[in-house]
DNA sequence: ATTGCAATAGCCCAATCAGGTCATTTTTCA
DNA sequence: TGAAAAATGACCTGATTGGGCTATTGCAAT
């Protein structure tokens, strides 16, 4: 059971490198390597994992991510580009890219994220990760509306806006479902409602989440 | 130059193979290592870099990154853990960890982490690679759009996230409550969702309301 | 030292909800 | 006109929630 592979790639010479580099593999087999994205298109088919550069010549990797993923859904889609800067990076995740990689990585590295991706994790080179995880963190959070709900009552009512029961909420948090219930009890009283439904809408209402 | 490592990390026996593990190369040291976060705040000295657990008796792995953050600013941090779950992963990394990494991760895995999180780059491994990216991503807009919701639906959608019960919607729009329920369950199906409370957010964030 | 609050945990009971299956009527539109 | 979709209604079962209690622990401030 080999992997295939699709490449997009403008710049002949790394396509034909990676192509000799993958087809060194017995596991891996490049199943098609185009220059563009509307050549691409036009010759699709479905392979495990493609390879996508975003400086192309035409549409770009960023933009060929939606077509591919609506030719057919679970394509999974890596980018491999010198891009670096987080507006590329966001833009590729939110369009529905599984990995992120840059093209000074080692051969072994490409092959890795390859294999994760394959397998239905994801795959973000280590620089790219920090600056995904940089986009995640917040500034440093001012509480300038002091709230009338406790730490642990806020914690509790963003899971509850995350959908979770209260089974789930104390697995998580640690705690026993008793404690939970009394937590939501204290934080009904406070808020004045009598459902989950309606913390939720307080909490969206008042910004608490 | 070697570098110098912290661990807090309450299961025994993980901990010393951990120890042996990273001593095991002239290129790691492990500084200290200990049980709890109470302990290690004690006699805390920077360290390169800090592996973290976060299932840890007292204070949890979480609360305690902006601890060691305050001590030393510059303080590198990875949690090492066995929970894989988006709360915890999107908490360390409000947090400030500069990796994310699971126990059952191979050893050289680990090391690899170390390394680049010692470089000023960030580890996450493929798995929450993958839940980080997944969080990102904005729900699909057209998937997710109100048409697929009949009209009657979406009527019955707003009034549950104004917080009112079955019976009150029933009531409100003159019709039994088996056909509110019967609707609900429609809409569940077509959102995907398992609890008013899930169809709230949806609502809210697919701006529904 | 005592008071107060937050967090933890338990019990009971009734109300509500979620999921499954089925059936009838009306509306839409191809 | 006939098929498909939408809206209506029902039954049953088990899971979950909401509300009313009590109680212990730890911490912080008076």
């Amino acid at each position: 059971m080999t992997i295939t592979i699709g490449l997009v790639e403008d710049h002949l010479e790394f396509r034909k490198s990676l192509e000799y580099l993958i087809s060194s593999f017995t596991d891996y087999t490049v199943a098609w390597s185009y220059a563009s994205v509307e050549e691409t298109i036009d010759n699709y088919s479905e392979t495990d994992v493609i390879l996508l550069d975003i400086n192309l010549p035409g549409l770009s990797g960023l933009e060929a991510i939606p077509l591919f993923k609506k030719k057919c859904a679970s394509q999974k889609i890596i980018m491999l580009t010198i891009l670096e800067d987080d507006y590329h990076i966001l833009e590729a995740i939110k369009n529905g890219a599984n990995g992120y990689i840059l093209k000074k990585s080692s051969p072994n590295k490409i092959l890795e994220a390859i294999q994760q991706v394959y397998d239905g994790e994801a795959a973000l080179t280590p620089m790219v990760a920090r600056q995904v995880m940089a986009f995640l963190k917040p500034v440093p959070a001012q509480t300038a509306s002091p709230s009338l709900l406790t730490l642990r009552e806020r914690e509790i009512l963003t899971l509850i806006a995350h959908g979770m029961t209260n089974e789930a909420i104390a697995v998580t948090l640690f705690i026993s479902v008793q404690t939970v219930r009394n937590h939501i009890k204290n934080i009904y009283d406070k808020l004045q409602v009598h459902s989950r439904a309606q913390v939720v809408v307080k909490a969206f209402n008042d910004k608490l989440i």
